[in-house]
RNA sequence: GGUGGCAUAGCUCAGCUGGAUAGAGCACCUGCCUUCUAAGCAGGCGGUCCUAGGUUCGAAUCCUAGUGCCAUCACCA
């Protein structure tokens, strides 16, 4: 039984028996570092049940405890904090227990029902930034953390891939583009096509400003840049089917798909199933159809279809336009109802967009819930803040945006330029110091975005770099590669010694003493560092847990910062390997084992790789 | 204007369902590498938790109002 469960049914106990009153709860708290103990018992908010001096109440179930309790073996009362010190066996106890646990923190059986995570969704016209970066560490993570909590998770992006914004760089391409390919311009494919979106965008400005300067209002001048209209009739022929548009179409989103996939595998992402706007924009039509005849939605004179929020506190929503084609919201309605009709033990779905979409969200909740379908309960909008720069937003016409492809180069390139200050890579190949190199600089951009509660915007300065010390991803790739020293030297001093370290059973060199009473009989207890890295450890579950809940990497990237602090304290602090109690060393390998294992789950829930040596 | 989010050290951020003297990192200052990797450890400096009320034994945390920043309210996505 979980320790906190025993204590809230002894302290239950001990209340009842004192004032004939049954608590509804017991809190507790990890006791402060400047007072004795390891958990600390709130007395303040059992007197409002209860009548009496909480430090005498304190004592008294302090006393009970001690007496009733194994694990209890002291306490101490301070104002209306009981604070309970927990005796070293049962933390041993606890090691033992999780030490030969690989999935330790996982919850392995999987559930019946499906969750999707949805995120990246990228537009094809133009090539990814960090903002889109964000968004894929956190669809990624946010997956990995679910999964990892028990849940079957399918990972899935819809890819907007037709309306005028491909049009305006597939006109441009055709106008501008001199038949250039990303093989003669030796230039990925999404790098290629947002150079003609970004000159449409060029033209179009310069034919406005024509305009103007030829006496034309500067709002008619917008809508009608002879470049512009030719978009838009593009876009008709695009729908119409035109053979020749389309064609070139899938030519120039081929070349994006194709930039795309090599992005994601430098970021380290992936999906299981992908969905298409084009192939996914017409179904909504038909709910929509459906939902007017219930009577959900209503038509306006001009044909246009509505569905009235009011009652909500909200406004009146588009769902169709007048001239019948559909709007953004008509194809998500469609996809989400699509998704669940593909993958029938789907029983929610998680999307990951940015905040400036939290109405839109919203009311296609609202909607599919108005629909009648039960599953709309179970949808979530991890909605995140945006990326801003010292200048503001960033914006990809105006050339302002921050490349992800860039962006990782650099920091593998900075990774670099520290590692070898450092020269600590001897004997390592060109191939594996580039590994690490970009294994490192990832890290750190992926430890630096994922760290930051979701929902907060995060401001980018391109011109300082992300820091590779203190509370940064490489510092904890660090630990992790010093764990792993310790680990290799471990088992060239004794291999006899570690035989279970590795897992395998061996001999047992302490005669009677099993692996699981290590320790148990001895009188010199825990070292406080081991003791607080022993409950460090302890917090892991239940950290996923909560991270799973909250759509959180945040707190994974938290928790395992405090786990590496704690570490490189205790490592500092204590010899490892110069130990010469055989028992002391043989738990402190073990611990440290344990540590860089729990550091390698909760990175890779954060997608992030660890190195064995840096 | 309506709605939603955010506001904590010079900077970047933690602070779980209200609990003890509000914590980290960066920057700045001081120590520690002939001993398991110094991308480290130990310590110092640094706070009107945006403001004003309220609830409570107790508020950075909850409520109300205000201020500031951001987003959104399109037959855009």
């Amino acid at each position: 039984m979980n320790l906190e469960t025993l204590l809230t049914q002894k302290v239950k106990e001990v209340i009842f028996n004192e004032f004939s009153m049954e608590l509804p709860a017991v809190e507790f708290q990890p006791t402060r570092k400047d007072f004795e103990g390891d958990i600390t018992v709130m007395v303040f908010p059992m007197l409002r049940h209860i009548k009496g001096n909480p430090v005498k109440i304190g004592e008294q179930i302090g006393a009970f405890l001690k007496k009733e309790v194994d694990a209890v073996s002291d306490y101490n009362v301070i104002q209306g904090f009981l604070n309970v010190v927990i005796d070293d066996a049962y933390y041993l106890d606890f090691f033992n227990g999780i030490k030969n646990d690989s999935a330790y923190g996982f919850v392995t059986e999987l559930g019946k029902e499906g969750v999707m995570v949805e995120y990246s969704s990228p537009n094809t016209n133009k090539p990814l930034h960090l903002g889109h970066i964000r968004n894929n560490l956190l669809g990624y993570s946010v997956a990995e953390i679910l999964k990892a909590s028990g849940k079957k998770v399918y990972k899935t992006q819809i890819i907007n891939d037709r309306g005028i914004h491909i049009c305006k760089s597939m006109l441009a391409w055709q106008r501008f583009g001199n038949g250039e390919t990303p093989e003669s311009t030796s230039l990925k494919g999404d790098k290629l096509v947002g150079n003609y979106y970004v000159a449409f965008d060029k033209a179009y400005k310069k034919q406005v400003a024509q305009k103007i300067a030829g006496g034309i209002d500067p709002k008619v001048a917008e809508k009608e840049a002879p470049i512009l209209l030719e978009a838009q009739e593009m876009l008709q022929k695009w729908e119409a089917g035109d053979e020749q548009v389309v064609a070139l179409w899938k030519t120039m989103n081929g070349w994006v798909y194709k930039g795309f996939e090599e992005t994601y595998k430098n970021l380290g992402v992936d999906f299981d199933t992908l969905y298409y706007e084009s192939d996914t924009y017409l179904l909504g039509k038909d709910v929509v159809t459906e939902g007017l005849q219930k009577g959900v939605f209503y038509r306006k004179d001009d044909g246009s279809v509505w569905i009235d929020l009011t009652d909500e506190g909200l406004d009146e929503k588009i769902v169709l336009r007048s001239d019948g084609t559909a709007v953004y919201m008509t194809q998500d309605i469609g996809t989400a109802i699509q998704r669940i009709k593909d993958r029938p033990d789907v029983g929610g779905m998680v999307y990951t967009v940015g905040n400036e979409q939290d109405y839109h969200f919203k009311v296609l909740f609202l909607i599919l819930k108005k629909l009648g379908y039960e599953w709309a309960q179970s949808l979530y909008h991890l909605s995140y803040g945006m990326v801003d720069l010292p200048s503001g937003k960033m914006k990809s016409r105006e050339g302002t945006v921050v490349d992800a492809d860039d962006l990782m180069i650099d920091m593998t390139r900075t990774a670099a330029e520290i590692s070898e200050d450092l020269g600590k890579l001897e004997g390592y190949s060109e191939t594996e110091k580039q590994d690490l190199y970009k294994m490192i600089g990832l890290g750190a951009l992926k430890y630096y975005i994922l760290k930051v509660d979701p929902k907060k915007r995060i401001l980018f300065n391109p011109e300082e770099s992300v820091d590779f010390q203190g509370n940064t991803g490489p510092f904890i790739q660090y630990t992790y590669a010093r764990i792993q020293s310790i680990l290799r030297k471990a088992e060239e001093l004794d291999l006899q010694d570690f035989d279970d370290l590795t897992g395998q059973t061996g001999n047992d060199l302490h005669g009677a003493v099993g692996p699981n009473e290590l320790l148990l009989g001895q009188t010199a207890g825990l070292h406080p560092k081991e003791k607080e890295l022993i409950k460090q450890l302890q917090l892991f579950p239940e950290t996923v847990q909560l991270a799973a809940e909250n759509l959180s990497p945040a707190l994974i990237a938290n928790y395992t910062y405090d786990l590496v602090k704690e570490f490189n304290s205790f490592y500092q602090q204590v010899s490892i390997l110069g130990e010469e109690d055989v028992e002391k060393k043989l738990l402190r390998v073990q611990l440290s084992r344990k540590v860089g294992e729990v550091i390698k789950s909760a990175f890779g829930l954060l997608g992030i790789e660890v190195p064995d040596r840096m």
